[in-house]
DNA sequence: AATGAATGAGAGTTCATTCAT
DNA sequence: GATGAATGAACTCTCATTCAT
C-alpha cells in the first residue's frame, strides 16, 4: 500500500479520512491497473481512469497527486502483491532447488492471472527507471541472500551469489512473458522441468 | 535499414532518391535514436527529432509516414547493428559453451555502447507489443537452432531447446540491464564467468 | 465588519449566532487576508483559506456566500481599520497643513504594518471596479469637504477642492507604495518633510 | 517592442521567420490588449485571445511561451507607446512648470484614448510585482532627474527630488483614473490648471 | 527537396461550490 | 455548526500532422 502508518500517503496527499473515501481510491486504484495495463501508462488518461471508477475527474485528484502518483502506487501494491504470492507458495521448499522450481511456477501462474504486470513494469521504465530498476533490485537482493545462505550450507556450488540471482530473475522474466503472457504451451509443466533442469545441472554434457 | 530489396521503405514511402535525400533521412534517423533513446518515444516529440536534425518539421513526412514509422525503422536498425555484432563475435567460438562466454561479452560490450537499446526495445513494447515480441523472438529462433544443433552433436545435454533459448536470453538481457546499464562491475569479466558457470555446470553442488 | 445594524451580512447570510460561529467567521477572515495578501485574489483558492483557518471546506459557505463575498468583506475592513487608525491620529491637528503632515505620517505607518493592503486593493480592481472607485471615493470626499472648509476658513489657498484631494490621495498612495511597501528610506521623516514642503509651498522657486 | 537586435523575443523563442508569421504575433498581441484590458488577466483566457485574433489556440505558443509571456509583452508595449507619446508632447516646454502642464495634459489624453492602460498596469502587480514597480520606475528615474536638474538651474524651489518625483507620479495616475477614466469632467483644462496650480504653488495661503 | 506557420483535438490539472453525514 | 468527499466545467498547454510557399 502507498500508505504508511504515519498516516500520509507517500505523494504527499492526506489519507482518506472516512470509509466512503478509502473505498474511492481503491475503485480508483482498480481502475488505474485495468487502464494502465491495457493501454499504456502515456495512451492511457485521467479521464478514462475516473470512468472506469465512475467517479467525476476531479475525485482523482482528491487521492492522486497525479498520474505519476497512481502509477507508483500501483506498480508498489502489485509488487506487494507479487512477493506475497510468491511467498507463500515458496515456503514449503526444503531445498534451494525445490524453491527455484516452486518459485518458477508461482511466479508463471501469478503471471497468467495479472496479465497487465508486464505493460505495468516495462511502462515503468520510461515513467521513471528507478521504479523499475527498484522492483528488480528487491528481488534481486532477496534471491541473492538466499543463494548465499544455500551455498553456505553446501546445498548450492560455490559461485557469485549476485550475478546468479540477475540470471534467475533474467530467466523467470522471459520464461513468464513468453509462456505465460504470447503462447502457453501444451504443458507448463513441462517448461518448467526444462527450465529447472538447466538451471540445476546446466548446459554442459559430461 | 527499414528498406527492402524492393525499393521501398516499409512505411511506404518512397525512398530517397538523392544522396542529399539519403543525407536527410540518416540525420533524422540518428536524431531519433537519440531524443527516443533520452526520453522514451511518448515524451519525445518530432518537433525535437527535426531540431536534432537540424531539418525543418515538414521535412520529417518526407521521409516517414509517422511518429510509429521512425521508430519501427529506428529498432529495426538496431537490431541489425546488434546482430551484426553478435555475429562478428560469436563466429570464431569452437564449442556452444564457447559461443555461450562470446556472446554474453559481446552483448554487453554492445550495451555499454549503446546505452539507448534499453529504453527503446522498452518502449516498443508499448507502442506495438509486435515489435518487441518479434525482437527477441528473432533472437530465440536462432538461439533454439544452435542448441538443438549442439545437442545433436553431443556437445550439450539434452532437453527443450526453446525453453532453454529463452532462459539465455532472460540471462544476457538482465545481467545487461544491471551491470553494463546501472551499476559496472570492477571486472566485467568476473560477472561473465560467474554467469557462464551457472550456465555451464548449474546451481546444483554434486 | 460587513455586518450592518438589521443583523444581516451585506451578502444576505445570516450572521453567526453564537460566540463559536464569530470566532470562526472571524480566523476566516483573517486567513483570507493573510492568503489573498500573499497570493492575490485569483490564484489564492478557498481551500487554502479554509485550512490556514483550519477549518473544512464547507464551513467556508456557513459564512461567506462566495469567494467574492468574503473579499468584499475583507476590504471594507481594511478600510475601516484604515479610517479609524487616520482619524485617531489626524485629531490632534490645529492645522490643514500639519492634517497632512500627520495623515501622510499616519498613512505610511499603517502600510508599514499592513503590507497586504496594496494588493488587496490593487487586486479589487479587477474582480470588481467600484470597489476599488468606492473605496479611493471614500476618502477623496473625506479630503474634499476639509479642504473646502479650510479654503473657507483662508487657512489654504482657494482652489478646486476636488482635484486637490485626488492630487493628495494620488501623493499618499505613492509613497506608500515606494518608501513603506518596497524600499524603505532611512529616514521615513526626511520623506514626509519633503513632501509636506512641496505640498505647502509647491515646486516653484520664488 | 520585445524583440530585441540579437533576434530572439525576451522569452526565448524564436521570432517569426516570414512576414506572414510577424502579422500573426501582431495580431495576437492587438487581441491580447483588447481581451486582457477588457476582462482582466486572470478572468481573460488565451482561447478569448486566439478568438479574438483569429488563430488557433496552438498558434499562440508558437508566439509567446505562455499566459504571462504574452502580459509581459503587452506592458512593454504600452509603456513604450505612452513614453513616446510623453515625450512628443513634453518636448516643447520651455520650462519645468510648463513641462509638468504638457506632462499631465498629455498623460490624461493618452489615458483617454487608452482605456485599458489602468486595468492591465494594475493586474501587472499581481501577476509580478516587479512588472508593476518597474512600470513606475522608470517614470521616477526620468522625473527625478529633470527635477534635479530644474531645481541645479533655479528653476523650482531645491528639496527632495526622488521624493517629489513619487508625489507627481502619483498625481498624475491618481487624476487620470478618476478625471480620464471614470468620470471625464465638463473641462479637463481647468482640472490641469488646479492640479498645475497646486504643484506650482502649492496649498499654503500666504 | 525543404520550409515553418498553422491547426485543433485532447491531455492533465485546478477549484468554486454542493451536499450527505 | 461542522465536516470533507464529490463534482465537472474550464483552463492552460502540447504536439502530431498538414499545406502553402
Amino acid at each position: 500500500m502507498s500508505q504508511t502508518e504515519s498516516g500520509r500517503t507517500d505523494s504527499g496527499l492526506c489519507p482518506p479520512k472516512t470509509a466512503r473515501g478509502q473505498k474511492t481510491r481503491e475503485s480508483l486504484l482498480r481502475a488505474a491497473e485495468k487502464v494502465f495495463g491495457e493501454k499504456g501508462y502515456y495512451v492511457a488518461s485521467i479521464s478514462e481512469i475516473t470512468q472506469e471508477a465512475k467517479v467525476a475527474m476531479g475525485t482523482f485528484y482528491l487521492y492522486f497527486k497525479d498520474k505519476e502518483d497512481v502509477f507508483r502506487a500501483l506498480v508498489q501494491h502489485m509488487l506487494e502483491l507479487l512477493r506475497t504470492h510468491l511467498r507463500k507458495h515458496v515456503a514449503p521448499a526444503t531445498s534451494q532447488i525445490e524453491a527455484e522450481r516452486l518459485g518458477l511456477k508461482a511466479f508463471l501462474s501469478f503471471v497468467s492471472r495479472h496479465k497487465n504486470l508486464y505493460r505495468i513494469v516495462l511502462d515503468s521504465y520510461s515513467v521513471d527507471e528507478t521504479i523499475y530498476s527498484g522492483y528488480f533490485q528487491v528481488f534481486a537482493d532477496l534471491y541473492s541472500r538466499r543463494l548465499s545462505r544455500a551455498a553456505e550450507q553446501g546445498e548450492v556450488r560455490p559461485g557469485d551469489a549476485e550475478v546468479r540471482a540477475w540470471c534467475l530473475i533474467g530467466i523467470s522474466n522471459f520464461l513468464g512473458m513468453r509462456y505465460a503472457l504470447w503462447k502457453r504451451p501444451a504443458s507448463m509443466e513441462k517448461v518448467v522441468d526444462a527450465a529447472v533442469d538447466m538451471i540445476t545441472h546446466g548446459l554442459q554434457a559430461r
